[in-house]
DNA sequence: TGTACATCAGTGAACGCGCGTTCACTGATGTAC
DNA sequence: TGTACATCAGTGAACGCGCGTTCACTGATGTAC
């Protein structure tokens, strides 16, 4: 019984370590080609599988880009939970450095929060599973205003959803900016989220 | 003489007119689907030609694309030019206004500067014609800073800059936000715009 | 004015390629008696 | 322990579709003599 029982478990782990081959070649293809030029194909022949296979694992490849998004996301957040609680205090100009720096060095998880973003036809299970990381994500920036002098929770979150967005924007709007090296982009753009950052520092009240 | 020129003249206008109904097309088209799905032969039948015909006037694809990006920021600076000039003084927060408002009425522009903004990989033609026109588009957004308080010229473009992308960031991340009614997120995003150009009102330096 | 030729807009079909997904099948392992 | 059957991971090829672009061709208009 006791036996019985262990097997199935390995065959349930079995089943998560397979999974787990596809997603890292999936992630080592993307951090190495443009994610839209990605298929399964190659995703199959990265992991030494048959592309059929891989329908065994995922839904269909929004579902299988998804999870890569999902994990990616985790680490985010672990990442940056970590790094700020090592300092006493947060600012919003200390989170905003610390999220574009990540976005700078992690270039798959910022295009794969793009690639979600913008391209928005997915089945409801996927949308349902993308809007669930969205939040945790917009947990991170919430931390950073909880003490700031702003009068409600409500207001608050915004003031985070804002800052957040903000800062998603230099990333797009400045990252492929053409006519300067990817380290002359990385300084712009690290600029550019202090200045965002030093106008989040203390919040204004919106006009009533 | 006289009369050949003209003949020349009416042939140069009418090869003009012709590349106006492709163009025209492509904006009916892009306006009722979304950018990706829409294709050469897509557009070949809604203008009432061949899809050959259009390699006539256009060098490719993002070329056409492109074309009307450009056609559609000219009018966007036309617009929001127009508009800002009826009121006696500019606020960041007034032209951050304007902007969005006129991002969340002009879906189709938007929806072309967020394509170009992220799927960089164009000839060097395209690309060069994209820089020009993203810097009319920007040159907007100085004028919005010329009149408050910033040390210098240099630093008036840094906050330009970061103004306008985080109202792109805005936009990007809360147009599908889920969960919301095209009205609500339409007001929401207004909301951040206000907290954000609120924020530029009047600049705070940098630390030095 | 008429004729031979050049030019060029325009066309529909075809090329060529990519890609997500499915199909029919194999072979190994597990299960029931 | 042995045998018949079920289950299921895994496969390579094929399906089906879309799509940018090009090809070979037509037909009208302009040009030179």
């Amino acid at each position: 019984m006791l036996n019985k029982k262990t097997l199935a478990e390995l065959k349930k782990e079995e089943k998560q370590a397979r999974r787990e081959i596809i997603l890292h070649a999936a992630i080592t293809l993307f951090s190495t080609h443009k994610i839209s030029n990605v298929g399964i194909r190659d995703i199959a022949k990265e992991a030494g599988v048959s592309p059929a296979l891989i329908y065994r694992y995922f839904d269909d490849r929004d579902s299988l880009f998804l999870a890569v998004f999902h994990k990616k996301s985790e680490e985010m957040i672990i990442t940056i939970t970590e790094s700020l609680e090592k300092s006493s205090y947060t600012t919003p100009e200390i989170v905003g450095r610390e999220f574009v720096t990540y976005l700078l060095d992690n270039d798959l998880f910022f295009q794969m929060m793009t690639y979600f973003m913008l391209d928005r036809d997915y089945n409801d299970n996927v949308v349902s599973k993308l809007n669930q990381t969205v939040r945790e994500i917009l947990k991170v920036f919430d931390r950073a205003f909880e003490h700031t002098d702003v009068v409600n929770q409500e207001n608050m979150r915004m003031y985070s959803h804002a800052f957040f967005a903000s800062l998603n924007g230099i990333m797009i709007t400045f990252h492929n900016y053409p006519g300067r090296s990817e380290e002359e982009a990385r300084e712009y753009i690290l600029s550019l989220a202090s200045v965002i950052g030093t106008q989040f520092n203390t919040v204004k009240p919106l006009k009533e």
